[in-house]
DNA sequence: CGTGTGACGCGAG
DNA sequence: CCTCGCGCCACAC
C-alpha cells in the first residue's frame, strides 16, 4: 500500500462533524513529519473523500486557489455541524472541540 | 541515484 | 504576536 493510499484510507475514517490535521494524519499512518506529503496526497484527491475535514495544525484552512474554494470547504463543514469562524480572510475551526481522536 | 517540490510544522529572531 | 527560514518525507523527473 502506498503512502498516499494510507492517507486516503485515514481521511475516509474521519467521522462526520470531526476534523484532523495534516500532521495528525501523517502521525497516524507512520511518519509524524510527513505532513507535507499528506498535503501533497490530498492535492490529487480521488473523488468521494472528505478532504474538507483535513486542515492544518492551526485549525485553519489554507487552500483557495485550487479547483475548490475555501468557502466550499467551510460550507461542507458547517453542514456537518462544525462551527466555522471567519477571521482575517481565513476560516478557523475550534480544534479543541472538533479535532478527531481516533481510538483504534 | 541526485534534485526539486509541496493543501505543513516548528524554532529562532 | 508576527515573519522568516529550514527541516522534513514521499514521489515525480
Amino acid at each position: 500500500m502506498n503512502f498516499y493510499q494510507q492517507v486516503y484510507q485515514m481521511v475516509k475514517k474521519i467521522p462526520k462533524g470531526k476534523v484532523a490535521t495534516y500532521s495528525q494524519i501523517a502521525g497516524l499512518i507512520s511518519t509524524p513529519r510527513a505532513a507535507r506529503v499528506v498535503g501533497f496526497a490530498l492535492r490529487l484527491l480521488p473523488p468521494g473523500l472528505p478532504w474538507q475535514r483535513v486542515i492544518n495544525s492551526h485549525g485553519m484552512i489554507s487552500i483557495e486557489n485550487l479547483n475548490c474554494p475555501k468557502s466550499l470547504q467551510a460550507n461542507l463543514l458547517k453542514k456537518e455541524g462544525v462551527a466555522i469562524t471567519f477571521r482575517d480572510g481565513n476560516y478557523w475551526i475550534d480544534l479543541k472541540k472538533y479535532q478527531w481522536h481516533p481510538k483504534f
